[in-house]
DNA sequence: CGTACTTTTGAATCGCATCAAATCTGGTGG
DNA sequence: CCACCAGATTTGATGCGATTCAAAAGTACG
């Protein structure tokens, strides 16, 4: 086999094990060849507010939290990310207008954003394909929103299983905290549902996951 | 000047007239050619959730929001929309997600969703510009989640002057209570933080918007 | 075994939703 | 011009749910 110019990561190589299906799928033959990839410990920054961005980052294991800080330390989670692109839209974009924080110990693949804006040019199959992951983050955003405008905790917690979670099961991987910051309500809050719904036989809990319970309505 | 076919505009030469700046500059000959027109009443609907989406629409004047209802007849506005295209995102999918109703009576333009589509994929100039759109779409959903994760009336409305108006002002030209809703708050609230925050002098209020009042602290 | 963090419970307080009602407004028709 | 109506605006009172502060118990990790 032919040497080439050493990357971080010989993706030649190591497509098959680096490169989760989706983004095999996704990413024309061109772009694989760039792809890097990366570990990210747990707290450390993908990537900061005001920044270029150089790389577009798909998050194969681990979860990255888009927030935003205020001037007193406060932070709010726009969105997690646990499998695919963090921040699509950065690729259009001069500065990051966010944060991006490993929430636990993460691995992403990097693409550098030239070549990537590149090959949406020349490629239409691979521009239809990045529309659609956009146009999905915008729906993903709106049902968030809906369920930020939901003014109990039980409502916004239903609402997320229900529309995030897969047949009434939703992964809490990063704990309750990070939940809670996700879903815009105190920690003690969302502890106190979830044991109330607990009681009322609404909701089951393990350590990996919120479940459903069916109603059994009369 | 040469007959063309009739449509419901004759575009080519109303141009000047019905095609507002942005939308001149974003679109292609091509589908100017295939722009329609449209006024819709007050209370009707631009859309409903579930139906097959043939035309991708443009607010020239008027206001347009976009909402999900639940089952009890209450209703979230996801988002309100004074000019420019209303729910990008439904151009690359089966079936709206939400309603869209118009909040006074509106003129939109009408452009067929299959002609957009074709025109995306051989374009890449104007396929890069409608990305463009679709990332600040994506960054006012960020905005809007960033809003709702804030806890008091007067930190929602301070966000959406600061972020969403321009040098302070912001305009409400349906209302207040259209803009509590938008703020996940109900109208009352919102009428005693507006009348709390113009004694304290943090805000003024016209009949065509609120504009916020320079702070001269010590 | 100590440290840091999460989970859990408790108590006090506050802001908002809600219901209610009065006033104001613009528009319509007699 | 007035009577009337539908909405919007405004004020009031009440109760609930969440935030907040506090502290204890549990858990992971070196």
């Amino acid at each position: 086999m032919v040497k080439r110019t050493p990357k971080q990561y010989d993706c030649n190589h190591m497509n098959h094990t680096i490169l989760p299906m989706p983004l095999q799928e996704l990413l024309p033959d061109g772009l694989r060849q760039l792809a890097g990839g990366a570990l990210i410990r747990k707290g450390e920054h993908v990537f900061s507010a005001g920044a270029k961005p150089q790389w577009m980052f798909f998050v194969v294991r681990g979860e990255v939290a888009l927030e935003r800080s205020g001037a007193h330390g406060e932070h709010v989670i726009l969105q997690r990310c646990r499998g695919g692109f963090v921040s699509e839209a950065s690729l259009m974009v001069d500065a990051y207008h966010c944060d991006a924080i490993a929430l636990e110990e993460t691995q992403v693949i990097k693409l550098p954003v030239a070549a990537l804006r590149a090959e949406l040019q020349s490629d239409p199959i691979f521009s239809s394909r990045w529309m659609r992951t956009l146009n999905a983050e915008i729906m993903r955003l709106r049902m968030q929103c809906e369920r930020l405008s939901l003014h109990s905790v039980q409502e916004r917690l239903l609402h997320l299983i229900q529309t995030e979670g897969m047949a009434g099961r939703y992964p809490i991987p990063t704990g309750i905290k990070t939940l809670a910051s996700q879903l815009g309500v105190s920690h003690e809050a969302l502890y106190r549902t979830i044991t109330d719904m607990k009681k009322h036989a609404l909701l089951d809990r393990t350590a990996e996951a919120l479940i459903l319970m069916p109603r059994n309505e009369g």
